[in-house]
DNA sequence: ACCTGAACACCGTTCAAGT
DNA sequence: ACCTGAACACCGTTCAAGT
């Protein structure tokens, strides 16, 4: 095992990313129950060195949605400095679930993987800070109820990529609809406002899937 | 293989229930991915026995799950009559997100059978058929608005109950939250229509997730 | 008519041997 | 330092033999 940050040896570095590329074109076109070999053979490689870059299949899984939500956070960055700052959060909101519809197999994995996987969990701190501050401006607008937080509004948006992947294939215009009740639900003023408190980051991080349960245990 | 009807075989019948209530159990405790020969063992009989009733583990699961559908349809149909129909209709939602936290894994397996079975296709109908009625008092009743259809409450629903498999099962406080969120998009008058036109039954069941995939594909 | 468990197939993962 | 593919382990499913 290299040292944590020393440079992969340039035919390492390639096979990697050619493992990614295929790994994403086969879970796209087959779904996540797609078999490892098949990826490795469309990268090229053996399959032991698909194992050596990503000691697990949810590994190699995770790895994807951590580029996907990278990327989701820095297209949320652009829009931080719109004239509306409501439409601006809107439209960060559309993006994300245009972007899960893509290939959904991959963020119906972060159910599972969610916060499981270090990586993941940074990335997705990084998603909800950009989302965080659209939805400050948002609500200094006034157009957004000030009594919710951003992880409220990402429970929502989970939802509706959920409906989402469930059956709006079919008519796109569902999700147009959904979000149409997201925005209802968010519109300022609040007819009666929210019970409880906004949860926070550390709130959902606490509520994590059940621990690897290592098969170790006597 | 006996015709459709015939009552089965008093031991027969007796190893179904108990196969039954093996996988219930070992699904809640241990997950979907429990392996079939726990839930064998668990019931007493051979793992062909299993195979003989539910030709498929994702049989098994979904027999379950129909049982659970049936229940919360029931259940919705004893606040037909209620007098304040919105609070009937809310009341379902909650109930229906409890279930599903008592043991998540069954409903997380929705979205995967989700209207590839047939039983669970009749079932979802049935739940729809009764949230359907739910819907149509509290909008008479003018508490709710009159754009949206049952399935449009469904999807969000959905979400709730997604969000709060995530993470909410640390504070009841959140699912309470989010579906007052949803009772903020869903009330009367409508600050703004929604864009296009309720989903119907039929729409849902046309956004089937892929075929099965028989590996009989040359 | 139904039950059983050994045998099979499939797929994620490991590792000894290679370069 | 990295690659490879044969071998292993695990688990869903089948089926020949039993009652």
């Amino acid at each position: 095992m290299p040292p944590e940050d020393r440079p992969l040896r340039a035919d390492a570095e390639r096979n990697r990313r050619r493992l990614l590329e295929a790994a994403q074109a086969v879970f796209c076109e087959r779904g996540l129950d797609a078999g490892v070999a098949e990826i490795a053979q469309r990268a090229g490689v053996g399959r032991g060195t698909l194992f050596r870059n990503f000691p697990t299949k949810q590994d190699l899984i995770a790895a994807i949605v951590v580029e996907r939500m990278r990327e989701a956070a820095d297209h949320g960055r652009t829009l931080l400095d719109a004239s509306d700052a409501a439409a601006a959060m809107f439209g960060f909101l559309d993006e994300m679930v245009g972007r899960q519809q893509l290939d959904r197999a991959l963020f119906d994995a972060v159910a599972d993987t969610w916060l499981a996987n270090d990586e993941i969990r940074a990335a997705h701190a990084e998603v909800i800070g950009v989302l965080d501050e659209l939805l400050r401006r948002a609500q200094e607008s006034g157009d957004v109820r000030a009594d919710v937080g951003a992880v409220d509004v990402l429970m929502l948006l989970k939802g509706v990529c959920e409906a989402a992947s469930a059956f709006a294939q079919v008519d796109p215009a569902m999700v147009t609809r959904h979000l149409d009740l997201v925005r209802a639900s968010l519109a300022a003023p609040a007819a009666t406002p929210l019970r409880g408190r906004p949860p926070t980051l550390a709130d959902v991080e606490r509520g994590l899937p059940k621990p690897p349960a290592t098969r170790a245990a006597s």
